[in-house]
Order: C-alpha cells, then sequence, then structure tokens
DNA sequence: TACGATGTTGACGCGCTGTCAGGATTTCGC
DNA sequence: GCGAAATCCTGACAGCGCGTCAACATCGTA
C-alpha cells in the first residue's frame, strides 16, 4: 500500500506536501510524525485556500495534497473551518506582539501609538504569509470571516488599550464600545483598500487612519457634553 | 404525480411557500407562474439562510420548502449564491432611496446628512425584514459578504456624495477613497454591535458616527496640510 | 521478540450538485 | 375549439464530497 502511494506521488508532476517533521522536537517517533502531519495539513491548506478561495476548497483538495489518507484529516481536525481558524489564529498570535510594541514604545503618546498600531497592522497585512491576505485578493464576491475567540481577544485587549488612553485624554463622554468598534472598522476597510491596490502608501493610510480617529475623538467629547 | 406531492404536503406538518403569484399582474399564465415560482423560492431563501445560516443552507434546504420540484430552481438561479445575491440586492433597493433622501435633506449640512445617513443605515440594518440582519445575528463563527456590483455601485454614489461635501468644506487634502472607506468601516462595524446588542442606542450611535467623521475629516486635513 | 496502544488507511453509505430526457401545461395558428 | 409547437416542470441519475469505521500498519514497552 505504501509502495502504491509512493509510486503514484513520484508519477504525478504536482509536488505534494511532505510530511516530514521539519521540527517537532519532542521525543518519541510518533510525536514527531503527528506534529509533521498536523503541519502539512496547514500548509497544505494555506496553499489551497489561497488558490480556490475559501468557499471553493474541499477537505479532499487539502488532503489530496498531502500523502495522508483522507480519513487522516479527521484525526486532526474537525473541518475545513477549523484548519482556517488554526491558520487564522497563527497569523493572529504573529500580530499580537506587534501591538504589544506598539503600545509600549508609544508610551503617553495616543497619536504615536495609533500611527504606529495602524502601520503595523497594514504592513502585516500585506507582507505576512497569512490567510487573509490571499483570501481578500481573491477574485471573489463572496469575502468570509471569522470571529474566532482570538479575534475576540485581540479586540479586547486593543479596547483596553484605547480605554486606558481615553480616560488618560479626559475622553469620558465617548463611549469606549463604538470607539473600538470604529477603529476596527476603519483599519478592515482601510486594509481592504490596500490589499487590492485601491490605496498605495501604507504610511499615509496609517497617519490618516490615526489622524481620524484622534479627531473623531476629540470631536465627540466635545459635542456629546454639549 | 401531482397528486402524490400534494399528499405529501398535506401529511407534512411544515408549510411550505406557496407559489401562487401575489402580484405579477403581466399578461398570460406562463408569466405569472414564473414571477410566482421566482418569489416562492427568494421567499424560501431568505428563511432558510436565516435559519441556517449561508454556509448551513443547501440549494436542496430552499427548493423543500417549495412546492417545486429540484430541477426547477436550476431554471430561475444557477446557485444558492444567485438568491442571495438577489436577496442582498433587493436590500439593497429599498435602502439607496433612504440616502438619496438624507441627501437631498440635509442640503449643505454635512453634518445633518452624516447623522441621517448613519441613522437611515443603521435603522435600516434594524428593522428592515434584511437577509443581512437575520445572518449577522446568527450565533456563528463565520460570516460571509458579498461584494455585489450593486453593493459597489451604492459605495461609488456614497462616495460621490463625500467628495462633494468635502470639496464644500476645503477639505483637498483628505483622500476620498480613505474617507469613504472610514465611513464604511464604521457603518459596518458599529452596525455589527447594533445587531448584537452590544450597542443600544441608534440614534446616539448614529450622532457619535456622525461627529467621529466630521471631526476626523478635518484633523486630517490640518495635520497633512501641515 | 511479542503484545498492547496508537495512528493510518481507504472503502462505504449518505446527501448534495447540476443535468437531462420525458412529461405536463400553456400558447398560438387555424 | 383543436392540434401542434413552444415552454416549463419533474424527478431520476451520475458524479462527488462528507464523515465514519473496521481492518491494518507502526510504534512504545516489557
Amino acid at each position: 500500500m505504501q509502495v502504491l502511494r509512493a509510486m503514484k506521488s513520484t508519477s504525478v508532476s504536482a509536488e505534494r506536501v511532505r510530511a516530514d517533521s521539519p521540527e517537532g522536537n519532542q521525543s518519541g517517533k510518533r510525536e514527531q510524525t503527528k506534529l509533521a502531519n498536523r503541519a502539512a495539513i496547514l500548509e497544505a491548506g494555506r496553499q489551497i485556500f489561497a488558490e480556490l478561495g475559501y468557499e471553493g476548497t474541499t477537505v479532499r483538495d487539502i488532503i489530496r495534497r498531502t500523502e495522508l489518507a483522507s480519513g487522516t484529516f479527521y484525526n486532526y481536525f474537525k473541518s475545513k473551518e477549523e484548519v482556517f481558524h488554526a491558520l487564522h489564529d497563527d497569523g493572529l498570535a504573529r500580530f499580537k506582539p506587534l501591538l504589544r510594541a506598539a503600545r509600549e514604545s508609544a508610551g503617553q503618546d495616543f497619536q504615536g501609538f495609533m500611527i504606529t498600531a495602524f502601520g503595523a497592522y497594514f504592513n502585516f497585512l500585506l507582507n505576512d504569509q497569512s490567510i487573509d491576505r490571499e483570501m481578500a485578493a481573491m477574485p471573489e464576491w463572496t469575502r468570509v470571516r471569522f470571529d474566532t475567540p482570538e479575534s475576540l481577544a485581540l479586540f479586547d485587549e486593543l479596547k483596553s488599550d484605547i480605554v486606558s488612553f481615553a480616560t488618560e485624554f479626559n475622553l469620558d463622554h465617548v463611549d469606549p464600545e463604538l470607539l473600538t468598534a470604529s477603529c476596527i472598522g476603519i483599519a478592515q476597510e482601510i486594509g481592504d483598500r490596500l490589499l487590492r491596490g485601491r490605496v498605495k502608501d501604507i504610511q499615509a493610510a496609517a497617519r490618516f487612519a490615526a489622524y481620524f480617529v484622534l479627531g473623531g475623538s476629540q470631536r465627540v467629547q466635545s459635542e456629546m457634553q454639549a
């Protein structure tokens, strides 16, 4: 059986994602192949999602780019959605420290924090090997968006950052929920434009967003207390 | 055969969507049933999408809530995606005049326009029988978003409105693309919070968004020309 | 080496997809 | 009215993806 698979994989021209263990410095061989299999599925998923889009890909598409059998997929993930989640969360985990760095380097400088944070997000979107990038760049009419627990956690972290700055600057009439929502909405929508090339200059976009949020907050404060 | 179907539909407790022609004041009977069938499919789709979510529904689910046979579906729509598009565009067609009214009643009052426009959108989201409402309110992790030509057309219309106000107020250093993107992002994200009950007061939300955009634009203008 | 534990395999039943030949109904020409 | 033609509806069908599971292979352990 293995021989048969080996023949196939050499006769077929497409290079499959190998299940060798690149890292996986655990102990036993069992652990190694488990890590390798999981990594192979994730990498295959990343590729296929980028090629076919979320809607267009099937679990079979993912597993087919692998040397594994179809049943093996379900030892690692329940569905393609779970693969997407894992990839998405990977990206989030890579972005999180960038946001933390932005806050710590900013000190009391709200404007500086905003510029750095927006800039970090836009740079991340355009440069990181994240699925979101390829997905959004796809010439499709449908876009899928996931609200994973990690996303919500990041949002909450961002919200608490914003709140602390808001209290610092006496923006006591500005609803934190609405302010955070606005920041996220602006980031997402401008990020979308950047990914599709409708907007080019990342730095200018980051400064725009930051000034926009600053000015918007202050205006809301002065209008709402009147 | 028809008898068999009739028996089924009476024995089964669930009420199917009738294919009678409510309107369809065209001439022939052929035209009437065509309109009625299309309407029945759309209504069934609206219901099913709301119940099962976009991902969860199948073409069979839609057609099963109908008195039609499975093959008939494909005489009217190519896929469930096309049904969703049609429903989405219906909603857009209902919202469009509200936006026009907001602009015309505002005159030269940028702030008034913004408050009315955001308020109209939020009210529409919460009250109109639109799929977007039920979809967004679904307790799912995945959300589907469509960029139909009609959506883009509406965005362009909104953009030209914004541009005319921006030139009126000498906001010549504010990138219209970024400004429009920000407005859309804010509207979407706050609308999302409203749908899920995280934000309650529609009027307050509309004023917040309007002031935010106003103050943000002016701040960007003053910062960018420096 | 032998045995239990653990992971893998691919065939299977099920349901959905989109199609199409056959049938039912309407329209039209007379 | 009537028959033919056009139009639409119907449901069965082949193809495929889904998730499962009994059989099997491989690894850890004694």
